[in-house]
DNA sequence: GCCTTGACGGCAA
DNA sequence: GTTGCCGCCAAGG
């Protein structure tokens, strides 16, 4: 078991936190799982969580609010509807309106959140 | 084994 | 507010 795929895990479960109607940045995942510097890693685990993993990978949009990941669910216009289905604003056509729907997973608490998955190693490995 | 690429982010100019 | 550069780590050639 590759530790890229107990990464992947940990991502999954943030991803699936996200409310409807709400985005958060790949950023701020990265920094919930422990791993503040791991925000491109987080990109690179959604890759095959699109058409695999039953996800709002939509949801997940960089520091800017842009689209980034769009051309993996076929086109970004895809993106885009599924995130206007659930009434996500946008200050551009393929950026979203941060200031209005950024969510932050430890938004209701001063701790990050309890994460789904639990790792038998715990956080020092 | 080395180099390039990639759903990113932070910091400095 | 923009532009440019670096760091980060995994995958592919």
């Amino acid at each position: 078991m590759p530790a890229s795929a107990d990464f992947s895990a940990r991502v999954y479960a943030v991803v699936a936190r996200i409310p409807r109607g709400r985005v958060t940045t790949y950023g701020r995942i990265a920094r919930t799982i422990g791993d503040p510097r791991g925000a491109r890693m987080v990109g690179w685990a959604l890759m095959g969580a699109v058409g695999a993993v039953d996800l709002p990978a939509h949801r997940v949009v960089n520091r800017n609010g842009e689209l980034t990941g769009g051309w993996y669910f076929g086109h970004p216009d895809i993106m885009r509807a599924r995130l206007l289905e659930e009434g996500i604003p946008f200050s551009d056509d393929y950026t979203v309106d941060l200031r209005q729907c950024v969510w932050d997973p430890w938004e209701d608490g001063d701790e990050p959140p309890v994460l789904d998955v639990v790792s038998p190693l715990g956080p020092d490995g």
